[in-house]
DNA sequence: CTGTTAGCGCTTTCAA
DNA sequence: TTGAAAGCGCTAACAG
C-alpha cells in the first residue's frame, strides 16, 4: 500500500491504460476537443485513479507559464484582523484551484531577498498585499515587474488595483453612534496617518463629528504607532487632557485592547464616565471589560473581493478595483452610554 | 526600465556574457568545483546582474526536485498562538532559501481536497503541522506518502517526528504559583482532552497538585470544546460549584479572554475573591482586565526547532523529535494573589 | 577551462 | 482516434 517509492508520472498512467501521454494528459484534464471511445478514456481514468495519479505542480507550471500559486504579504501580528483575512484568503484562493504563499512583512525592509524570491523566481501567478508596512515603492516596483497584484484596504490610484472598504464611512458610524448618544466631547486614537487607509479613518471622524454639528478638539485626536504600549500611552495623555472628551473612538480593534486598559488605568468608570467605540470588530470584543461597542466591517468580503480581482487580473481580463459597500454594522457592547 | 517582457532565463545571460549556459549556471550557483578564468566569471556574474537574471523556481525545482518551499497546516483562527509561531516559522524558513504555502484548517474535513494539492503534486519539500484538527489518521497517511514532516506541538511517536514544550512542566508552573500564593481549592479548564497536547497540560495540573500535595476535585476540572462561547459557559459552570475553587487554571490563552470574562461576571472580585492563571502568555495579556497572570512558554524557540528538524529530514540527515527544555516562565501580573 | 546535450514531467501542436 | 515529439528553463554528466 505504502508507495513509498517514486511519485507516478503521467507516462505512468498512459502505459497502464496503453495509450499515450498525449491523449492520457487531454483526457485528465478534460480537454472538450478530444473525440476518443468512451472505453479508453474509462481505462484512463481507471489506470489514474487506480495509481493514484496527481500531476507534478513543477512541471505543469514550467509548461504552463501559470503556478496556480497566489502570494500574500502580510503583517501577520495584526491578528485581530488578519486572521479572518488570511482565513479568507485561503479558502477562497483554494476553492480556485489556488495554493497560498504567505510573507510576513515583521522586519519588512530588511527581507529584500525574501520578498524577490516570491516575486522574481515566478512562483506566484500573482500577489495580495495585505500589509502597510509594504512601502508604495515596492509597489511601483511591482508594477514594473508586470506582476499582477492587489492591494488589500489600500488605495494607490493609478499604480494598482485595490479591494477596501469604506473606512470612512465606518468612523462615520462610530462616531454618529456616540453623537446620537449626546457625546458632544470625542476624542480619537487616530493610528499613523502615513498609512493611507488611516488617513481615510481619520477624514471619517472629521466628516461624523462635521455631520453631528461637532468641532473637532486638536488635542483629543491623537497619532500614535500601532504597537501596544504606545497605544496604551498615547491614550493615557488624551485622558489627561483638561478638559477631557466624554467619549473616544479608536482607529484599530487591536489598539482598542491597550487603549481600553489605559482608560481603566485613568481610574475612569466606563462606560459612565467614558464611552469607547472601536472601528472594526473583533473576535474577543465581547469578552473585554467592559465588552467593546465596535463597527463591524466586511473584511471578509473585501478579502473575497481581493482575491476574485487578482483572478480576474491572472485572467487577462480588466478587473477594476473594488469598494466593498456592505453598510458597517455597529455592536453595541458595554463600552458607550450616554455622557455623564 | 520596465522590464515587462518575458523574463530573463539563463540563456539570456549565457549568451549576454558570451558563454554556455552550463558554466553560466554553475557560476551562479558557485560550484565550487568549478575552474574558470576570473574574468570571464566576472563576465557571467555582471551580465546576471545587468539583466536582472533569477533563476525561474519552478524549472529548477522540476530539475532538482526540490521545490524549496515548506508547507504549513495551522488553524489560524487561534490567533493568540498561532501568530508567534507562524512568524517565527516563516522567518526562519526564508533565512534558509525556504518560502512557505499555507493551508488553514478552518473546515479541515471539508478540504481533502485543497490539502491533496499541497502534498501529492511535489509542491512542497516537507511539511509541518500546527493543528490540532489534522486528524491523525491524515498523519499516518502523510507517512506513507513518503513526504518529510513535524508537528508542532503534538507528540506522535512511531508515526512521526515532532517538536514540542514542556505542556505537562507548564501547567504545573502555574499551579505551583498558586498553591505558593496558599491557595488549596484549584479548578482547571481543561480544553478538550481529545487532543494529544492537552492531555499533556491535564497531566500537568494533576502533577502540580499532587506535587504540592493537594488534591484534585473532580467537579472543578471541566473540559470544555475551545470555542469562546463554550469556554464562557463551562467557566461560569465551574464557578458555580459549591465549594468552589479560590483559583483556576486555564489550559490555553486564547480561551483565557472568555474564562476572565466569566469570572468577572460571576461577580467575583479579581484577584481577591479568585486567582486565574493562563498557560501561555498573550500579547493581550498584560491589558486585559486584570492584567493576566501566565505561564510564557517557549513556542518561538519550539516554531524554529522544528523549521531545524524538518530542514535536517528533508536533507536526509536523521533527526529526531525535540522537545524545548526552556523553563517556562511565570509571567506574574494582577489576576493572581493570596486566596480570600 | 568550456560547450553540448539529456532529461526533470508536463502540454500541445502536428502527423498518421 | 491516437501517438510522436518538441520544448517550458534549468542542472549535471560527459566531451572536448
Amino acid at each position: 500500500m505504502a508507495t513509498t517509492g517514486r511519485a507516478v508520472r503521467l507516462a505512468d498512467v498512459a502505459r497502464a491504460a496503453g495509450v499515450g501521454t498525449s491523449i492520457a494528459s487531454r483526457v485528465l484534464n478534460g480537454d472538450p476537443t478530444v473525440s476518443i471511445r468512451l472505453e479508453t478514456r474509462e481505462r484512463i481514468l481507471a489506470a489514474a485513479r487506480e495509481l493514484r495519479y496527481r500531476p507534478n505542480a513543477f512541471a505543469r507550471g514550467l509548461k504552463l507559464a501559470r503556478t496556480m500559486t497566489l502570494g500574500i504579504i502580510a503583517n501577520v501580528a495584526y491578528y485581530h484582523e488578519m486572521a479572518e483575512i488570511l482565513m479568507t484568503v485561503e479558502r477562497v484562493a483554494a476553492d480556485a484551484g489556488y495554493v497560498m504563499l504567505i510573507a510576513d512583512t515583521a522586519d519588512f525592509v530588511g527581507r529584500g531577498e525574501a520578498y524577490h524570491r516570491l516575486l522574481l523566481e515566478r512562483r506566484v501567478d500573482g500577489l495580495l498585499i495585505a500589509s502597510i508596512l509594504v512601502t508604495d515603492d515596492f509597489v511601483k516596483e511591482l508594477k514594473e515587474e508586470g506582476l499582477p497584484f492587489v492591494l488589500l484596504n489600500r488605495r494607490l490610484p493609478g499604480v494598482g488595483l485595490s479591494a477596501s472598504v469604506d473606512d470612512a464611512r465606518g468612523v462615520q458610524v462610530a462616531v454618529e453612534h456616540l453623537a446620537a448618544l449626546g457625546h458632544a466631547r470625542i476624542g480619537y486614537v487616530a493610528g499613523q496617518t502615513s498609512a493611507e487607509p488611516v488617513r481615510r479613518r481619520l477624514a471619517g471622524f472629521r466628516a461624523g463629528m462635521r455631520g453631528a454639528g461637532l468641532t473637532v478638539e486638536r488635542a483629543w485626536v491623537k497619532e500614535t504607532p500601532p504597537d501596544d504600549e504606545s497605544v496604551f500611552r498615547v491614550t493615557r495623555e488624551l485622558l489627561g487632557e483638561r478638559p477631557r472628551p466624554t467619549a473616544i473612538v479608536v482607529w484599530s480593534p487591536t489598539a482598542a485592547v491597550p487603549a481600553l486598559a489605559a482608560a481603566r488605568q485613568s481610574g475612569l468608570r466606563l462606560p459612565e464616565e467614558l464611552s469607547v467605540v472601536s472601528y472594526n470588530d473583533s473576535p474577543i470584543a465581547v469578552y473585554l471589560d467592559p465588552p467593546l461597542t465596535t463597527v463591524r466591517m466586511p473584511l471578509g468580503e473585501m478579502a473575497e473581493r481581493s482575491v476574485e480581482c487578482l483572478l480576474r487580473t491572472i485572467a487577462g481580463e480588466r478587473a477594476s478595483s473594488v469598494v466593498v459597500r456592505t453598510p458597517p454594522a455597529l455592536v453595541e457592547r458595554g463600552s458607550t452610554a450616554p455622557p455623564p
